[in-house]
DNA sequence: CTGAAAGCGCTTACAG
DNA sequence: CTGAAAGCGCTTACAG
């Protein structure tokens, strides 16, 4: 059934159809009721193509979902540990959020999961082509920061989720972040508060900013107790349960290690977890650890971890609800949100005993 | 930059460009090298609406994932462990399977997530719109068997994820499910292996047809070794960690209670953990548990947990590839699959030990 | 092989 | 208030 259709049957013209659809003012109330009617009697939709192409605005956006690595294959046909950051803590839960909020605001959303370079064209072709309104960014590093100029530059409205800002006066994006580094502050601060003065850390990968701010924040908050920051008690991760496993060997292997370790993640302090019972080291009695991002599974653990929780849902939804009312302004803006974060205490830590 | 832009550039007519660009026959290869060249160039790129509006078919698929409850609060804003499920063990994977093989084969993805009754009109809209090609369905319940049909008969190409088959000669769909019963048959004849005869089972949602398999192959599997079905020892659960925790103190909370338990699913055996607890009952010494999903989380379990692995990755895949099949050959075809299950071994469970 | 033109199903100035 | 008509940017018979 088309508008044309619809107006023979009622008698009248197709412009009286879609100016009650689109909510012209000055129609009579008994031409909108009997449109209203025939409508949904006939349950009609307008064709979404067709209004598109007229000049409506899509009603959809993107989320893309960058995992960008050197290789393409993507992740769920792995049988590495990296299935895991993929399939869970992270990325599930803002997909989810982006979408019921959209779908809420009776907005579309177009999903894409980007795994190589090459890929990343796609992002650029679902704008060219007129697909969508706005879109969401999840996972970008530094390396994709000329395509997000670029299209920033090209007025279309954009919300990063963990990016850092790019700075250029004329040219705004909504940047949504999780206050990381106030949760490493908490984290550490915990930890010295429980006793603790030699405390490692496993970072995440840099290029993320998720994972720099938390080392930022773990080591301000050591010099703000005035402790030495020890390069020796610091391991290069990214953020994959191997590195966790690997650095917490690294660390805590070296004669006079540190009492307490601090993870940028999770899935990293699994890895931790396995070193420990590797090295001998009994949690939380040899050795603290704190985690990040309060992944499902981390209550699970034994013992339960400690981990700072990060409100990936809401993230999410600020995102969606920030791009969307951009589009209804139909002005990018420029705004940075950053989300409050919270320790979760679990069974992880436990006060320093000195041995004498 | 519209396909009129770029005639005009090369002195051909509009004509031409949208037959390269669709392939057509016929055309000599200077001047397909000619246009391809100044597409790159000009970064030109066909209006998507204008496109399906002349006949082109969308190139997009969605992918429904039904969680409709009575209430229309969405998961993630509870804080009860509904939004453990949520989250993990099922969804992510389909979805970022689904999103992959989708976008391997050229086709976009929107993505609908239906927590009401109400929103499942989304899903009629969305195809009357004519939005998308077809669409796969995730997590739909005999109660939404209407609408399938409905869609079905208009000769919509779908693909169902874990749907009973709604038989009708005339009209066919696509249903891709994991082996359900022969992942219950597996689990039981392992545990009656281990010398286990007394084995309760907590079941799912009945309404699912995974849960109704899996409590079959159980029922089944004991009568194949002639044990007798005792209904004392099933519990009708709904996959949610309560439900595993009050069917497990349930059933180990009587007199003469099996030394084996079978959870639907790995959420559930969470609870059956925590019941375990407070029961004094020591996994797997005094209790053998075997749990169904293969959760991220079931390894990190204390034990780690016993579980039937489903490759929810490769259902996403097939549905995804299924369809789009479909889609290109432009009929709908009637197509039922079933994917291998397999027991993964952990530690939750023991030989029985006779008390004498 | 290729161009001019009709048509896809809407929206929206324009005119009344 | 409302209809006739142009226009959105493509594709594709039709004609040559």
């Amino acid at each position: 059934m088309r508008s044309e259709d619809l107006a023979k049957l009622l008698g009248i013209s197709r412009s009286t159809i879609s100016r009650v659809i689109n909510n012209y003012p000055d129609i009579p109330q008994a031409t909108r009721d009997k449109v209203w009617k025939a409508i949904k009697e006939y349950n009609y939709v307008p064709n979404a193509s067709a209004r598109k192409l007229a000049g409506i605005k899509n009603n959809m956006i993107a989320i893309f979902v960058l995992d960008v690595k050197d290789e393409s294959v993507p992740h769920h046909l792995k049988t590495t540990d990296e299935t895991l950051i993929y399939n869970n803590p992270f990325f599930s839960p803002v997909i989810n959020a982006v979408s019921d909020q959209a779908n809420k605001l009776d907005y579309y959303i177009l999903i894409s999961i980007i795994y190589s370079k090459k890929d990343l064209k796609r992002v650029e072709n679902v704008f060219s082509q007129k697909m969508i309104d706005g879109a969401i960014f999840v996972g970008t590093e530094e390396s994709e920061n000329e395509l997000l100029f670029k299209l920033i530059e090209k007025e279309h409205i954009l919300a990063l989720i963990d990016t850092n800002e790019i700075h250029n006066a004329n040219h705004n994006a909504i940047y949504v972040n999780a206050n990381n580094y106030e949760g490493s502050c908490k984290a550490i601060s915990y930890l010295i508060g429980l006793g603790h003065s030699k405390i490692g850390m496993i970072t995440g990968n840099l290029k993320k900013l998720s994972a720099m701010e938390r080392l930022e924040g773990y080591k301000d908050t050591l010099k703000s107790y005035k402790i030495n920051v020890d390069e020796n008690f610091i391991y290069y991760g990214d953020f994959m349960e191997s590195s966790g496993y690997h650095g917490a060997k690294h660390i805590l292997g070296k004669p006079n290690p540190p009492t307490a370790l601090f993870l940028s993640n999770d899935t990293m302090a699994v890895g931790a977890y396995k070193a420990a019972v590797e090295l001998g080291l009994k949690i939380p009695d040899d050795i603290s650890i704190v985690g990040f991002d309060n992944a499902v599974f981390s209550q699970y653990l034994s013992p339960p971890l400690t981990t700072v929780d990060v409100p990936f849902a809401e993230l999410g939804k600020r995102a969606a609800t920030l791009v969307i009312e951009s589009i209804e302004q139909k002005k990018q803006r420029g705004i940075v949100e950053k989300l409050k974060v919270n320790l979760i205490e679990r069974g992880s830590c436990q006060r320093f005993k000195s041995e004498f």
